[in-house]
DNA sequence: TTGTACGCGTTATCAC
DNA sequence: GTGATAACGCGTACAA
């Protein structure tokens, strides 16, 4: 007859305070005066539950502040609830923006998310093994750089679901935005536009670690539509990703332009900085200089920022669905969800 | 008799190929023509195991790929081998010497680490709770911020222990760097040399949703030593931590600076930028302009950057030492490892 | 030194 | 609609 054995657990090295005891399902089971099952079907949201009864154990649960041991949950067959997604450096409005739109889809679907931010190469591979953490997660999602492709599949131990957010691949399910046509967009709008041509593109894969075509297609793009038109570009420019070599590169760019001109700058903290710049140096923004960015960050808009709109939440939504849809037992053909942007005119070109 | 029961399990949504039934324990066991337990303790390096079982243990559990199911073993009563780092912004290098010195010793311990990066204060607040993979590990270490801090007791579910890394608090577990000895250091150096004294500040808390005592101690350790020697600091300059905002600052503060000068920059990041518009500014390094920096990264070295160094690896170290103490039972009263840096003289200053 | 048996908290499959 | 009960994989007494 089990009784108060939940009173036994507790973490190993626990600081101080010994009590505390956990409650288990049973404890809440007895407090409801139900069996443990049917504290489980309403954990789990059985629709076969009279609401008298669901209300005496949610109340029970509560009082007990009982939360289902995660451990137990998954070893029972059933799934630990948790998502793993793996990206590159996390400070930045676009992944912010791509998480939110993800974590609110899994959340919604009662799915716990975990960050794993990809450091090293060396913390990746382990990363990719099942003993860790990534591979107790029901699913996976990796955003921008697909990882699979730098293992040989033997290697790789990944035993759940993958999906890939703002990348391509047709071997698994895909969340993107189109960025050849997003390049396109600027394009047709540029070659309206009179003066000379310029692009500032994000140098990607210089430490030739990881790798996205994210860039080199809004580039296709843009040179696609540009070439189409009859029209160059008078000069491109490349920049890491970084705030100084942003700086550096815009100005070097306005020290030899040739005015007027448009300027399609590959993400809207480029743009952002050449207004900046630009202000300094007292050009006319929209007539001396145009400025045409990519992204629309929420702040993009304060700031008249004529811009290729990515949806960025909503690529993040559509991840978290193709991965939620596998984890409901979906095992058909990779699907890909892919976004269109949309150009926004405003007052820098 | 268990036999092959464990080709029944199976991830929820497994990709396609059906096969690959995850080897048990007692796959394992039979293989090697031993028990479980065997087994059980081999993986758990119990001394009492004849070399001649622990190899054909050991053998028998490459041969499978055999990996032990992390959620049964924590299940078990035991621990789930995971520690939990929470962190701000990662992509430093401040960071990633801290996190490669944690994750050597853990690793070393058999511990896995998973990194939680603070992107909001909405998904802080839902990391501390239990049944966030943050509650899965076995311990916790917060970096740079006290986040039990900004909960009331009661709400922060926190149930393992937790240390602090680049903090301190007296109610935790700390390992973190004397700040303003290092303030001391720079500014003994600072008052020897000739001209006017300046100084660089990273203002934090700028959003009040974290808070950190660093670059305030390094500041206090300064002025302490500065007015002590009857000098004063000509302009103070507070900047972010971002690339952009440091340019900035560090022009603003050249442009009107009195030369000779000494300049402490409370981080190398700062004195980077500096030297490179020093250099754009055909000022003599080390003459005109001394700069004195913080951190004493790789890098710095290289540059002939006079710095404060802190010893960042072995704090990371020191924490992970501090938090597999608790692990492996220590419950006494909490412990500090407080670090010393020193003065790097190179030829900045 | 090694094998056996039990229990950890939950879900799922039965009967009812 | 609900309550028993059998797994799930592993750690660990306890017996040998």
């Amino acid at each position: 007859m089990p009784m108060a054995r939940s009173a036994t657990r507790r973490a190993a090295g626990s600081q101080e305070h010994d009590a505390a005891p956990v409650p288990t399902i049973h404890d809440v089971a007895i407090r409801a005066g139900v069996g443990a099952g049917t504290v489980s079907r309403v954990l789990n949201r059985h629709p076969k539950v009279s609401d008298a009864v669901r209300a005496r154990v949610t109340q029970a649960i509560h009082d007990l502040k009982y939360t289902p041991n995660p451990h137990a949950r998954q070893f029972a067959g059933g799934r630990s609830y948790s998502i793993a997604t793996v990206l590159p450096v996390v400070a930045t409005d676009f992944y912010l923006r791509l998480l939110t739109g993800l974590e609110d889809t899994c959340h919604a679907a009662h799915y716990d998310t975990a960050l794993f931010p990809l450091l090293s190469q060396e913390r990746l591979a382990r990363l990719l093994t099942p003993g860790s953490l990534v591979g107790q997660a029901d699913g996976l999602v990796m955003v921008t750089y697909d990882l699979t492709e730098m293992f040989d599949p033997s290697a790789t131990q990944i035993r759940q679901p993958v999906v890939l957010a703002n990348a391509f691949t047709p071997k698994l399910d895909c969340a993107y935005v189109d960025n050849h046509l997003g390049g396109r967009l600027a394009g047709e709008h540029a070659v309206t536009r009179p003066g000379e041509l310029y692009a500032i593109w994000v140098a990607t894969d210089l430490d030739a670690l990881f790798s996205t075509r994210v860039f080199k297609d809004r580039r296709a793009g843009f040179h696609d539509v540009v070439t189409a038109a009859g029209r160059s570009i008078r000069h491109e420019m490349f920049t890491r990703y970084d705030s100084l070599a942003i700086h550096q590169a815009v100005c070097a760019l306005l020290d030899d332009a040739v005015f007027p001109c448009t300027v399609f700058a590959a993400a809207d903290q480029i743009a952002a900085v050449m207004l900046d710049e630009a202000g300094r140096r007292a050009l006319r923004v929209g007539e001396d200089l145009r400025i045409i960015g990519f992204d629309d960050h929420p702040w993009s808009a304060e700031r008249g920022l004529t811009t290729v709109h990515q949806p960025v939440g909503q690529m993040g939504a559509e991840a978290g669905r193709l991965l939620l849809s596998r984890l409901n037992g979906y095992s058909g053909p990779p699907r890909e969800a892919r976004l269109a942007p949309h150009l926004v005119v405003r007052a820098t070109a």
